[in-house]
DNA sequence: GTATTCTCCGACCGATCGGTCGGTCTAATT
DNA sequence: AATTAGACCGACCGATCGGTCGGAGAATAC
C-alpha cells in the first residue's frame, strides 16, 4: 500500500493538476484526452485507467479545487467573531485562494456560467452542484446575519452575491486582459493586495463620492494603452 | 443587386446569428461547423462558402457583438452632460444592451478571460482586440474626467473597470446558475432592472452600511435553496 | 513460487473534426 | 443566347476525438 513520500505526486495527483491547468486555459471542448496524459509523460491508456471517462476527469478537477473553497470558506466562518469580522475573514481568505491557485478562478468561473460543459447527470456532478449551494448558502447565510445585526446595508442577497463572485473571481480569471489592463500578472502581490484594499473600499464607500472628499487616497493607476 | 425586405434575413446574417448562441453556449472548440451549418438548414460547405474558416466565423460574431457595444457606448458618451451624468446614462446603455442581447455577455466574457481562443494572428481578430481597448480606453477616459470632477471616489481606474465588468458583464452571464439563484431567469425585466438598481446603489453606497442606516429599501430575496 | 493487483502501454475502433473539391441551380449581365 | 457570379450541396480528405482491449512489467500477498 501507499507509503509515499510527501515530495512525489502520484500519478493520478499529477493527472488532476496537469488537467486543471489545461481545463481552467481552454475549456472543457478545447482540451484533450491525449494532450493531458502527456503532459504529465503518460500514455493515453494510462489516463483512462486512472479515471474512466473525460466528464469524470473534469468532475474530479472541479470537484477538488471547489473542496479547497468550500473548506476555506468553512475556515473562515467556523472561527467566530462579529459578521463584519467573519466576512472580513471569509473574503480574505476566498481572494487568497484565488490568487494562490492560478487556476481556480476560471474553473470556478467556467462552472458558474457555463451550462452544459458536463451533461449533469453523473453523480460526481451533482455532488459538484450540491457544492457549489453550499457554499454560497453558507455565505449567504453571513450575509443575512450581517443585515440583521446592522453591518450590512440592506441588499438583495443574491444581487449581493453575484457582486462578490463578479468583483473577485472574474478579476482574477481576466488572464492576459487584466494583465494587459494592470501591466502586471493579476497574480503578483502588489496586485492581489490593492484589489483586496479596492474590493474592501468599495464595499465601504463605493465609487462615488459624497458630499466633500474626505480621504486622499494614494492614486494608482491611469488609462489603459 | 440586393432589395430584401427587411424582414427576410440572409443567410449569412442567420449564420451569424446561429454560430453566436452556439459559441456563446459552449465556447470555440465546443461548436462544430457541421452543427452550425445544420442549426440554419444549410450544408456544412454552404457555411465555408460565407467564412472561410472557423476562426474567422468566430471572430465575425465577436465583432459584430463588439461594435454594438461601442456603438452605444460611443452613443452614451457622446451626448454631452456631466461626468455623473454621461456614467449613469452609460451604465443603462450597458447593461440594456447585456440583457437584451442575451449572447452577448458569455460572449464578451470569454472574450475577455479566454486567453488563446484564438491565436490572435489574423487581421480580424486584432481588429477585435482593438475594439476592446477602444471601448475599454473611453470608459477609462470618462471615469478619469468623473475622478477629476470629484464626483468619484479617487481609486485605481483599471480596477474600477475591472469592478463595473465583474458587477454587470459577469452577473448577465451566469446563466442557469444565476435563474437558480434568482429563481427567475436573469433576463427577465423585474430582474434586469434590480440588477441596475442594485449595481447603482452599490457604487453610491458599497454594501457596508454607516452609521445608522438611513435608507429603508426594499428587501427581496433571502438564502438561495 | 505463484497468484493477484496495480500501473502502464501500443494498437486499434467508430465517430467527428475542420476543410476541400467538383459540380448544380438560379439570377443577373451582356 | 451565351456568359458570369453567387449560393448551395454531396462526397470526400487526413487528422484527431473519446474510448477499448489485451497484455507487459513490477510489486505485494499468500
Amino acid at each position: 500500500m501507499k507509503v509515499a513520500a510527501a515530495v512525489e505526486l502520484g500519478s493520478r495527483d499529477k493527472l488532476l493538476d496537469a488537467a486543471e491547468t489545461l481545463f481552467s486555459r481552454r475549456g472543457y471542448a478545447g482540451v484533450g484526452m491525449s494532450e493531458v496524459a502527456e503532459a504529465v509523460g503518460l500514455g493515453k491508456s494510462s489516463l483512462f485507467h486512472h479515471f474512466r471517462s473525460k466528464s469524470e476527469l473534469y468532475a474530479a478537477v472541479v470537484g477538488r479545487i471547489l473542496d479547497l473553497f468550500e473548506r476555506r470558506t468553512t475556515e473562515a466562518l467556523a472561527a467566530g467573531g462579529s459578521p463584519a469580522l467573519r466576512f472580513d475573514r471569509w473574503l480574505d481568505a476566498l481572494m487568497d485562494t484565488l490568487a494562490e491557485h492560478h487556476s481556480s478562478s476560471r474553473l470556478l468561473l467556467r462552472s458558474l456560467f457555463e451550462d452544459d460543459e458536463l451533461t449533469g447527470a453523473s453523480e460526481e456532478e451533482q455532488r459538484v452542484d450540491q457544492t457549489i449551494k453550499r457554499l454560497f448558502g453558507s455565505v449567504a447565510t453571513l450575509l443575512k446575519e450581517g443585515m440583521e445585526s446592522g453591518y450590512f446595508r440592506l441588499a438583495s442577497i443574491p444581487h449581493f452575491l453575484q457582486s462578490l463572485v463578479g468583483l473577485t473571481v472574474y478579476h482574477f480569471a481576466s488572464g492576459e486582459f487584466g494583465e494587459e489592463l494592470f501591466g502586471r500578472s493579476v497574480f503578483s502581490p502588489t496586485l492581489v493586495k490593492q484589489r483586496k484594499q479596492e474590493v474592501k473600499a468599495l464595499l465601504h464607500h463605493g465609487l462615488i463620492a459624497h458630499a466633500p472628499v474626505r480621504r486622499s487616497p494614494t492614486i494608482k493607476g491611469g488609462a489603459p494603452s
